[in-house]
DNA sequence: ATGGTAGCACGGCTA
């Protein structure tokens, strides 16, 4: 069972990297991020022409997540009680017994901008709201653009993200709190060589001087932590495809027994 | 040099 997560930027400027991607990685549960269309702007018969189930939760112009899944999914949820302040960062919904849940958390841009504090305003919204409904004895996973780099090997310039979000003590500290709810990362040990990021941003070449970060995770409790086999990063997807642009993060998967 | 690029939507915000 593949499972991956990526921010697509844009589902309509993409539509063909998703597609592509489909036919070629075959995931069984596909979760994306900004998709900046609302949810009966979304291309349905893209999925659901490969078979695939949908839950949406979008958004005109900016956020929106959605999870496709080759199995039928349950129990849908849409939107963070409390954290997300109306803007569609969370669904949720149950795959063949595992309950995941699909995350756009909020950038934050600067130590001192209100964008921050809504951030932290958000993390800690998540954390109640998964130490509500999460068991760590049953099987979750908790997936998605969530812009922390949790280690200083996760930033291409742990000197230049000081005190910046994205790599921040109190994003270090929220990460923590996640982890302590029985949440962790499965793709960090499968990442053994070089710097792997899975953003790049689109100023200043970086990816081709590889100047990124990894912000985009897989938590899982430990039933399906002792099902993975493997983890990865697409990074080929970041690049360009027949003249199009890609998006700024690469997919990042998990493989489970 | 407070830069650079992309997307949405057509000026300016967000990342």
């Amino acid at each position: 069972m593949k499972i991956v997560t990526w921010n697509v930027n844009s589902l309509k400027a993409r539509h063909d990297y998703v597609e592509g991607y489909l036919d070629t990685a075959k995931p069984d549960v596909l979760c994306l991020q900004e998709l900046k269309l609302q949810t009966d702007a979304v291309p349905r018969e893209l999925f659901e022409s490969r078979g695939y189930h949908l839950a949406i939760h979008g958004q005109k112009q900016w956020n929106g997540v959605l999870i496709a899944s080759k199995s039928p999914l349950t129990d849908v949820v849409c939107g963070l009680p409390g954290g997300d302040e109306g803007e569609s960062r969370l669904v949720a919904a149950t795959v063949d017994g595992i309950r995941i849940v699909d995350l756009y958390c909020p950038q934050g841009q600067t130590e001192d901008s209100p964008k921050f504090v809504f951030k932290l305003r958000f993390y800690a919204a998540l954390q109640s709201w998964l130490a509500e409904h999460l068991d760590p004895a049953s099987p979750w996973i908790v997936l998605g653009d969530l812009n922390i780099a949790p280690n200083e090997d996760d930033v291409w310039s742990p000197e230049a993200f000081e005190n910046v979000p994205t790599f921040h003590p109190k994003e270090h500290e929220a990460w923590a709190r996640l982890c302590a709810l029985g949440l962790v990362d499965v793709v960090r040990p499968h990442l053994t060589t070089g710097r792997h990021f899975s953003f790049w941003d689109y100023r200043g070449a970086a990816f081709r001087f590889n100047q990124g970060m990894r912000i985009d995770h897989i938590l899982v409790t430990e039933p399906v932590r002792a099902r993975v086999r493997s983890g990865w990063i697409d990074r080929d997807f970041r690049k360009k495809r027949d003249g199009s642009k890609a998006s700024d993060h690469a997919p990042v998967g998990i493989e489970l027994e």
